[in-house]
DNA sequence: TCGATAGAATTACGTTGTAAATTTATGACG
DNA sequence: CGTCATAAATTTACAACGTAATTCTATCGA
């Protein structure tokens, strides 16, 4: 019998791919990265990929998987951390969310990449992509356990989530100019949701 | 002396082909329009558009930029619309933003794609974005000059813009599942800012 | 009528994603 | 200990892409 590749040799060679994808991505831009450059720069042959995902699209998902992940364990450390305070914990979460986004724009703007057409295809995307929102509904549910807090954990966590990712977008778009930047729209906006403890859906 | 082209035959024909590419985005996806697509549809040879193009990049710039005026438009409108007060005023341009990202979900996608590397090559682009942003700004300054609103007219409207932008992302990302929606996410955010009347960047 | 020439069409080329065919290397068995 | 079936890797092949270079066409001043 020939060589047969075990689930962590397939698992091992999947991580060094999608390592090498990212940082091609990272520095020539997503879509002017090819199959062949990310085998070479593997030292494999070109079609060498396509023995471990589907097709190119299965890579890109595979990417915006892995940071999700990233930027999900960021936040489950945030959440994690000794803090003062309840509020501080919760400063500290929000602090770790748009640090990763301004650190790493590159990974943020392809986890939010609106392309991808059927994202259903791709499920360890989707639940990477679950696992990133779940800690500022987690941490909003700690609040409410610890009788901080009252209402809609998913709503709330939901309205902190926009009011970090609408600023950081604007600015990752370009469309922001000095002295506007997302930190400084994003402080106005929850110091808003905070002065205004919106708790529940309101009515239109 | 051959035919030559009026600008006026050059505008006229850079509509059509606009259009034709829109359609074609909207229906196939951005990425798998081809310009031998866009000239078939034009029943033009494959390397006419290049005459009135430098190449595809240009062509998505164009487009892009002809997304963010008729989204100025439709906020312009609004702002010009009668209205009985000027709440119902700012209520109306908030609407008008909401429903034309989401009636118009590819064009607005494409408006905010993050891929475009440097805009600043396509100045069309830069100022139609610019005129888009800044109906939201002058409604705040009638607001001030009419003594209803006291503050910084540019960072509030950033707020409100950043406001409704982020839960727009958010759903067309594909990132929310039912009950919650962009519309209820809007709500939400924009409540807590007229609650807290936020008027000037606050302190990190 | 005719020829110079702007604009359109055709041809051509390097690159892409990937299907198909081929080669290589492994380990159980005669 | 060689041999062979076969998983994995490579090589080859191809249609389609963006676009440069070339050729064709239709117009208008002479």
């Amino acid at each position: 019998m020939p060589k047969i590749l075990t689930p962590d040799d397939v698992e091992q060679f999947r991580e060094r791919l999608c390592d090498a994808a990212e940082h091609l991505f990272a520095q020539h831009g997503t879509d002017a990265v090819t199959i062949r450059q990310i085998a070479s720069a593997l030292g494999v042959s070109t079609m060498t990929p396509y023995r471990y995902f589907k097709d190119k699209d299965a890579i890109l998902a595979a990417v915006r998987a892995r940071a999700f992940d990233r930027h999900a364990e960021a936040l489950e450390n945030a959440r994690a951390a000794p803090a003062p305070d309840p509020e501080a914990r919760s400063n500290a979460i929000g602090a770790a969310y748009v640090r990763f986004a301004l650190e790493n724009p590159e990974a943020y703007k392809l986890m939010f990449d609106v392309r991808q057409p059927s994202e259903g295809d791709y499920p360890d995307f989707v639940r990477a992509a679950e696992r990133s929102h779940a800690t500022m509904t987690a941490h909003l549910e700690d609040l409410a356990a610890e009788g901080l807090f009252a209402g809609d954990a998913d709503y709330v966590g939901h309205l902190y989530w926009a009011a970090l990712h609408g600023p950081i977008m604007l600015q990752l778009s370009g469309l922001l100019r000095p002295p506007l930047d997302a930190q400084t729209l994003i402080a106005g906006l929850t110091a808003a949701l905070a002065k205004a403890n919106i708790t529940q859906p309101v009515s239109a």
